[in-house]
Formats: C-alpha cells, structure tokens, sequence
DNA sequence: CGGAACGTTGATGTATCTCAAGTGGGGTGG
DNA sequence: CCACCCCACTTGAGATACATCAACGTTCCG
C-alpha cells in the first residue's frame, strides 16, 4: 500500500458523502452539521438495484421514505383507458413518501435502472420529530415539489410543445446540477421519447417533431439519451425560465408550515 | 327579547361552528375535540372582505395562514406574454400558506367576492408544533393539494375538453358538499369562462363550446353562475372522476412526513 | 337608459393526433 | 462473426381538436 492510497482511504467517507446525491441536495436546504450528512450517509446505505420500467410502490409496506441515490424515476398516474401522465420526475438525491394515506395510489416507476434506498418510518419519523436541518430540509423539498408541480401545470396547459421542452430541459440541467449529475453544458436523459411524451401530454410523434425542432433552432442536441445545451440563454427564454422556483429564498424559515 | 331569542343565542357557538368551512373540513380530517373546534372558531374570527380579482398575497407581511370562509380564489402563474394559469381553485375551508420560502411568487386572487381570515405566524406554528388534531388535519390537506394538483395534471395533460370539465365539476362538487355548500345535485360557481379557461388550459371560446357540448350530453346545466348536475355518473364517468384522492384512508397516520 | 362585462356564434387557421410504414442501432443466439 | 430481432426513433399523410379573429347578444348594474 502507497502513500497516496492510505490518502486516498482517509478521504473516502467525505468522498462518499459527496457522491450520495440525498445529501448535496439536502445540504443545500439547510445548515447540516457532520453528524446530519453521516446520519444520511448512513440511512441511505442500505440499497437496492431495479432495471428500468419496474415499479417502486408499493413496495415495502413498512417503508417511510423512498430515496433515489441513482438513474431516474418517475410518479405517474394511469388512465383507465390506458394512457399515462408522468407527474414528476425523480432524479438523484429526490425522494418520496412511501406511505399512501390517501384513498388513491400515485405509482413511482423507474424510467432507467435505479440504485434505491428504502429508509424506514421509525428512522424518518425520529428525525422529523428531532426537527433539526435534516427535518428543515425535507420541510423545504416538499416546497419545492409543489412548486415544480405548480410549474408543471403551466408547460402543459399554456405553453407550445417546443417551450415545453425548453422549460423541461431547463429544470433538470438546474436539478442535476444541484447534486453534480450535469456536466457545463449536458447531462444524461435516460427516458424515452414515449415517456417524454407521457410527461408533456404530446404524442411521442410530436415529442420526436419537437425535439427536432429544438435541434433545429441550434438550442440542443441529443443523442444517445445524452442531452447537450448548444445555448442556454435561448433554452431559457423559449421556455419562460426562471430558477427560482427550484431554490430558497434566503435563509430557510425555522418552521414550515407542512 | 323572545324566549326563542335566546334559545338561539344559546345556540349561536355550535351554529357557527357548523357554518365555519374550516371547521368542517378540518373536522373531516382529524378527531377535532370540542376546544379543538373552539380555537379554530377563534383564530379565524377576524376576518377580511375582499371583492372579486382581487389579490391576496402578499398581503399581511407576517401572516402563516390565509383562509378562505366564503368565496372562490385560486392560486394562478402568470406568463410573461400575459396568459394564465389557474393551478387551483381554494374553496371556503381551504387554506394556503401565506409565506413565500421559495424564490418565485406564487399569487392568489379571488374569483369572486370573498371572506378571508388571517392566521398569525405565532399562533399557527404554535398549533403546528403542539401536535394535536388540527396540525394532523392540516398536513392532511397538503397530501390532498398535492394530490389534487397531480389530477389536475392529468387532466389538463392527457384528457379531451369535455372529459376536463367534467373531473373539474365532479372535483368541485366533492368538495363543496365535504363543507355544506352544494346541494344535492348544484352549487354556485361564480368563476367566469374566461377563468375555467386559464383553469384547463383552454381558450373562452372552447371552453363555451365544450360546456354546450355538456349541455347537451344532458350532463350539466350552467346558468347564472350556478352549476346544477343532472347525470352524476355520467359525468363521473365522463371525467373518470374516481373522489379517492380527495379523503384520507381508514383513520390518518399519526404523522405526517410533511 | 347606457355601458361594461360576460356569454355566444361563425369562419378560418393551425398545432397536434392518429394511423401507417419505414429506419437505425444494440443486444442475442446461432 | 454474422444474422436477426426488438425497441426506439423517424417520416409521411390525413384527420381533428382547439385557437384565433371578429362580430353580435345578453345580462346586470349604476
């Protein structure tokens, strides 16, 4: 064993922290101390693997929070007649409530292969009850889920297929960014044209009639599922894009309504 | 003074506790002891008059709570070329959180005249942190928001105009009767076609032929701003309208990860 | 009685859907 | 290593739901 590798082994838990996507999401939501992103660390240790098109819940009946460390998923919602609505994405470091308390279930489906932590109720339960940064930073994801919903709303009610996109592309290059899964000026999109479609309320016809537009307009490429930004600025004025939706205000309250 | 003068103002707390929507909904929520119904009845005595489109917040800079008593409001996002979108409706019992934690303003306006109660930060936080049935019913409403909204995504995403209208009908009937304020088959909803179009993202036009078209399917009739449904299961159907998202599951969870 | 806001109707344009037939690439089995 | 297959992507043509523009009717209120 070298120097350099014992080095390299006292770093691995920092390391380690910096690539759990739950924790640098969650860190910047609130002043969390070591111990918090050793406790997150640690929670989240125990995962699972699922290929792409399998669903999440309900899955662990005992489960409290649904942790996705890895790939990409999705909540959605089923039509009788067979036609889906995806109602968010899940990337890296988002998480859900694996409860339904609700009379009516809203599935989570992996759109790639996905590494999972199931963190459990009493763990979760225990850490909101504490109410320290981690429970803040919960607090204020579901903020932020609500408003990107909210977001969500306004793509596919008013905006053109082609803006839609725009704003789209634009929230998960801010999104993946967030936790280091975006490189300057791409990242990788493993869904389909289907899904997107699934996600815009668009045929996957158009969604393919679109995106070639937005490659025609100089504003992306993509190939592969990897999706490059040719031109941020014009991606952002074509979808109405404003980050600030995706962040908090100053410093976080104390409380928090939810 | 009568004697039946008095007999009714020995009455009067009760009568208007079942006149409060709040309480109401609340009560549908949680096991509301009767102090439990007594404080709400106290925190949202002081109440404001405001007319229709009229703007709510930011109102009362240290406000937590905006309840809705009486009256249509929605929260909206507006586009900067002008359009809107309505991304929900609050009917009297609802409530919204009248900070702004996140770096974009979400607004709510009146669709009508309405009767509006501030709660204070102080005392919300105060029935937040206690713990007891309220705090329990209202993180209920917010899985309820969310779930609402996530409908709304559906059917603004993947439904025709007639089958919108009729999950929105059926959805506002639900929830109208949940607090005493529809009959057995029609409520008042003042909302004007110009604003059920920014609701489902369509143009007033379409939206006067889609509700003739419901006329005519012998579903619904629509003057003078009142509602009446003539055919509730063939709207349900229609709409696809299943009101499971609308009600908690067997008795609440004692928590909320919210 | 007049005006403003809301509702209705018609004509025309267009974004998006549906149906249908390819193309391309990556994995698998022979 | 090649052939094949499957799945995603692509392209074309025709249908349609919805938007836009413009005019007119209606109701309500001052």
């Amino acid at each position: 064993m070298s120097v350099s590798a014992s080095i390299q082994q006292l770093a691995a838990a920092p390391a380690l922290e910096r690539a759990n996507p739950f924790i640098r999401k969650l860190e910047r939501l609130g002043e969390l101390s070591a111990e918090d992103r050793m406790l997150l660390a640690t929670i989240t240790a125990d995962v699972i693997r699922v290929e792409a098109g399998a669903d999440l819940l309900p899955g662990e009946p005992t489960a409290g929070l649904l942790v996705i460390l890895e790939g990409f998923a999705c909540r959605y919602i089923l039509r009788p007649g067979g036609s889906r609505q995806i109602t968010s994405y899940m990337v890296p470091g988002d998480h859900c409530d694996a409860r339904e308390p609700l009379g009516v279930v809203n599935p989570v489906g992996t759109l790639s292969a996905c590494t999972v932590a199931f963190v459990s109720r009493e763990t979760i339960f225990a850490i909101i009850r504490a109410g320290g940064a981690i429970a803040q930073a919960i607090r204020m994801t579901t903020l932020i889920e609500d408003a990107t919903l909210r977001q969500w709303l306004v793509n596919i009610g008013r905006r053109a297929s082609d803006e839609r996109f725009a704003h789209l592309f634009c929230e998960l290059y801010t999104r993946l960014r967030a936790v280091g899964l975006a490189n300057v000026d791409s990242f990788r999109m493993p869904m389909t044209q289907f899904d997107l479609g699934d996600t815009m309320g668009l045929s996957y016809v158009h969604v393919n009639r679109t995106l070639q537009s937005l490659r025609q307009q100089q504003l992306i490429t993509l190939k592969g599922r990897v999706l490059t930004i040719l031109d941020l600025r014009g991606l952002q004025a074509l979808g109405e894009f404003d980050p600030g939706y995706l962040t908090v205000r100053g410093r976080p309250a104390a409380f928090s309504l939810r």
